[in-house]
DNA sequence: AAGTACCA
DNA sequence: TGGG
């Protein structure tokens, strides 16, 4: 018999071979990862990069753990270091304990980036093919205002699929779909009730060394 | 090269 | 709004 009542978490959705899990983190988890979160960003401030071809992006990003994602006209890379000169703040424990429980290896991650994305922003299709390993996972997880998922292939010509991901939401790019293509093409800014400011933050831990 | 645009 |  089906309980309308059932306290039980979502099954996981598949989009393109990415692991969705909706509402994967509740209210009171949401707001301890965003006050570690805050942290984070008092240590490595929010920063624009640059793409090599001299595009600024709209995303403002930060990063804890050994190594963070950086961009500029050299190139994309993951430097032990922040514009700063200071080294990355430690990957907040909320955040492991959820690479932890969905990752499915037992090798914790050396780079957690913090991307946030104001009004109007997006971030296009793109892989992650920056670390050194690419058979460990991603793990991505959402929070604020709904952004719009968008997941192809291992081309960039290959057909996609999208979904709203929302706050709480946790997505796994492992296996075939470790490469694929993805982005956010849109926010619904405001309608999150997680950041009072508006926004999305998305929160993506990988083994990049 | 993680950019912008546009279409129905 | 959803798509590509």
């Amino acid at each position: 018999m089906v309980d309308l009542f059932d306290t039980e978490p979502d099954a996981p959705v598949d989009l393109n071979g990415v692991t969705i899990w909706s509402g994967w983190l509740d209210d009171a988890a949401q707001s301890a990862m965003l006050a570690e979160l805050r942290d984070v960003a008092r240590a490595a401030p929010l920063r624009q990069y640059e793409t090599p071809g001299g595009q600024k992006m709209s995303v403002r990003m930060t990063a804890a753990g050994e190594v963070g994602w950086v961009t500029d006209k050299a190139g994309y890379r993951y430097a032990p270091c922040h514009a700063d000169g200071g080294a990355w703040p430690d990957i907040p424990a909320s955040v492991l304990a959820v690479w932890r429980a969905v990752s499915g290896v037992d090798r914790d991650p050396d780079s957690c980036l913090v991307n946030f994305y104001g009004e109007g922003a997006k971030m296009g299709l793109h892989q992650d093919k920056d670390e050194a390993d690419p058979r460990w996972p991603v793990v991505s997880i959402s929070l604020g205002d709904p952004g719009l998922f968008r997941v192809g292939g291992h081309s960039r010509k290959d057909p996609t699929k999208s979904r709203w991901l929302n706050s709480g939401d946790v997505a796994v790019l492992a296996g075939e779909a470790r490469l694929a293509f993805h982005g956010i093409d849109r926010i619904k800014f405001g309608e999150g009730e997680v950041l009072p400011e508006g926004g999305r933050i998305n929160v993506t831990l990988r083994v990049a060394q």
